[in-house]
DNA sequence: AATGCGGGGGG
DNA sequence: CCCCCAGCATT
């Protein structure tokens, strides 16, 4: 055996006793303490679907106070309508959300289940699971959430959790740890059903075991947990310092129009943006003005170059500002634009 | 195994 | 300023 494999071993069950008791504890718990998400009134496979997709690296208060979960319901109420939406507008009722590929591969996941399922949401974990968009925990929180399957889904709050109970003090973005992490999950999921099971371990890890502070005395499993500083738990890799770079975009405008560029790249591709131009292409009587933002790892700084007499080029196209609010467009510009208008407004009726 | 992919919340 | 978040696909 070589020696890396040491300590790497999968260990089915979880270091804690009395599981029956503890699933009883965290049950009776969450039938107190759980809230009212609108996913946790249906058992609709597309809108449990809808909601893990928006919910992946995404907080729930986001998704939530925004109004993105219950307007996409209205504009696509199912695995059809979506199916046969334009991507524009599917790309528009996600803007904001970042993380585009996923609303086109939502997408892609109805139009799947219209060919290969007829339009019926599949129920099997492996079926789920080959959707577009999907891994390991979406599928498991699908199961779970919408037929009651007894499905692990590991998700970062029941990560968190996981290590917690079992004092698991190793890094967990390792596919050693995520595999231990799976394990210990399906051992613990009651046979009977993971709906809510899960629900109430991603509850206690959002709201009592959190990831700055924990909330040991009104914590229902408290008494099982091994953790000895949970504050310490889970480890995970430091993550890649971030880069500043600059980018300058035109406030190109005509009359009543404004010219933007479609990305076509990886990033952010379909989305409408200013048009982006070197810097040694810029007229330096430009008016400027600066604005901040992140995008994955870069810190952004954008210089917006207002002008007129401007030359559209590929993928570039004059809009008429009442166009603007269909398009999809990426935060940090849709709020340039907003107070560019905003602006503009405010001109015209001091005149 | 490492990296790219948004954007906002909260310490 | 930082880390975090109901992760996935690609390399």
């Amino acid at each position: 055996m070589s020696q890396p494999s040491k300590g790497q071993k999968i260990v089915k069950n979880p270091p804690i006793k009395d599981v029956r008791g503890l699933q009883a504890a965290m049950e009776k718990w969450f039938s107190h303490e759980g809230r009212q998400y609108p996913w946790r009134e249906t058992e609709d496979g597309y809108e449990i679907l809808v909601s893990e997709i928006m919910l992946q690296q995404t907080q729930v208060a986001t998704v939530l106070k925004r109004g993105y979960y219950k307007r996409w319901l209205e504009r696509f109420p199912d695995v059809q309508t979506l199916a046969n939406a334009d991507e524009d507008l599917v790309l528009r009722a996600w803007e904001g959300l970042g993380y585009y590929s996923r609303a086109r591969n939502l997408q892609k996941a109805a139009r799947h289940i219209m060919e290969v399922h007829n339009g019926v949401f599949p129920r099997s974990l492996a079926e789920i699971e080959a959707l577009p968009g999907v891994g390991q925990y979406t599928a498991g929180a699908v199961a779970s959430f919408a037929f009651d399957a007894a499905a692990a889904a590991v998700d970062a709050n029941i990560a968190r959790v996981l290590t917690r109970w079992c004092d698991f003090r190793e890094r967990i973005d390792t596919t050693y740890a995520r595999k231990q992490l799976m394990a210990w999950a399906g051992s613990l999921v009651p046979d009977a059903g993971g709906r809510i099971w899960n629900s109430a371990l991603m509850e206690l890890g959002q709201h009592v075991c959190k990831s700055g502070s924990v909330a040991c005395q009104k914590c229902p499993a408290a008494s099982w947990c091994r953790a000895k500083d949970p504050l310490l738990l889970p480890i995970k890799k430091k993550r890649k310092a971030q880069v500043a770079v600059e980018e300058h975009v035109l406030l190109a405008s005509r009359s009543d129009r404004i010219l933007l560029e479609q990305e076509v790249g990886r990033r952010r591709r379909g989305l409408w943006k200013l048009p982006v131009r070197s810097i040694e292409e810029i007229p330096d009587d430009s008016s400027v003005s600066k604005q901040q933002y992140t995008i994955t790892r870069y810190r952004v700084t954008m210089f917006i170059h207002e002008l007129q007499n401007v030359v559209a080029r590929e993928n570039e196209r004059w809009f008429r500002f009442e166009e603007l609010a269909e398009l999809p467009m990426p935060s940090p510009y849709r709020r340039v634009v907003v107070d560019y208008l905003a602006g503009r407004e405010k001109a015209m009726k001091s005149q």
